[in-house]
DNA sequence: CACTCAATGTTAATTAGCCAACACTTTCGT
DNA sequence: ACGAAAGTGTTGGCTAATTAACATTGAGTG
């Protein structure tokens, strides 16, 4: 689907251009190396970016609001395939499935922790939002396989896809704030019995 | 220097345009990796090349005139480098540095000499004359800085560059045309004792 | 042979990227 | 605290890259 995104709207910019996707895959790339280099998020400027990508600074803006807006989209992509990798191609719900599921966000957050932690105060916020809507339509597909038969109640798959996603993505957010005592795996057992009983008013996992 | 190059002249091009420093980097790059993978410079369309560099085929033509005009640059910058690694920054014309430019010269070939293998029986020719241009300019670097006193003979500094230039090129085209049947540095010794044998009308190195 | 199919060059019109200059704001160093 | 230096967003004019279309040339294949 691909909404337009971005949009500081001085320019629409469209996103089919290989000219677009080759900035921003050339925008990403750079981020990632200096984040690398850097470790800390905040001490990269747009100009590094730009400059690493050979992009002039101007075209950036033209693609996004800014420095976090860049971040979020990475993330976002970064998670997308972290999902990818873990899940079956065409899987469906099933607790095998929603076991993987919440155990790689755990994983997620837990691989990039570390470019949050010197003494990284000022907390990035934003980007748990896109990486919420990334589990969100995961279960949206899922909803959308079962047979209706099946379904015990016909609240609107919706609302349910937002709840679980939330149920999964805030514990995990919480988890990589805190001292991470409990392991990932721990965390993920932990979640999944919940989220089990969470579905059962609407669908019986198995 | 810089020369504008090229020149399929349907567009003129500004070298300097961070545009298209950008597009022959890639599609230098794209080139490089395609023959390490295919190994055969003839099964490697232009197609292939912008494909990968993710630019246009229109675009490829603003830029060279066809597949081998690419190769010839793109062999013209390894060559460069190559010399660059292996010349002190601000030679000047001594026995040693001499061996050491001879030398590189053999070994570039001998390095790409593997491109060329397979029963490759249409010679791929021109960048000869590339490379050789390359030779000419270092000559005519360490002519100039030599002290007028020490000219023994005033003629020219360009002609003698070029034929200097060429008594080394010459030879390794020769060389790795042939069977090798002697090693690159007894090439190397043999043609340094007559290119500085020719040089002594002209200046006595030492 | 005729006949696809793929690659090569070339063109005019459209679109995205580059630049330089601007008004701010933030960060520092003395 | 103040001034310099560096970073942030934004703008309009120019330039290069993209596109789709075309004619042409091989390289197979029935």
């Amino acid at each position: 689907m691909e909404s337009a995104r971005c949009d500081g709207m001085t320019t629409p910019v469209n996103a089919n251009d290989p000219r677009v996707k080759r900035t921003r895959q050339l925008l990403m790339q750079a981020f990632l190396t200096l984040l690398e280099e850097k470790h800390n998020i905040h001490s990269i400027s747009v100009q590094d970016i730009t400059e690493r990508a050979t992009v002039n600074r101007a075209t950036f803006y033209a693609h996004f609001e800014d420095k976090y807006a860049l971040l979020e989209t990475w993330m976002r992509a970064k998670f997308h395939r972290a999902l990818e990798r873990q899940l079956p191609a065409s899987s469906t719900l099933q607790i095998s499935t929603l076991h993987a599921l919440i155990l790689a966000v755990f994983d997620f957050f837990a691989t990039f922790r570390s470019y949050q932690k010197p003494a990284d105060k000022q907390y990035v916020p934003l980007f748990e939002v896109a990486l919420q809507q990334e589990i969100q339509e995961i279960f949206l597909n899922w909803l959308n396989q079962v047979p209706a038969s099946a379904l015990i109640s016909q609240g609107t798959k919706e609302t349910t896809a937002v709840v679980i996603s939330w149920a999964i993505l805030g514990p995990a957010v919480q988890w990589v704030r805190g001292e991470q005592t409990n392991s990932a795996e721990e965390m993920a057992n932990q979640v999944l019995t919940i989220v089990v009983a969470g579905l059962s008013p609407v669908i019986a996992v198995t």
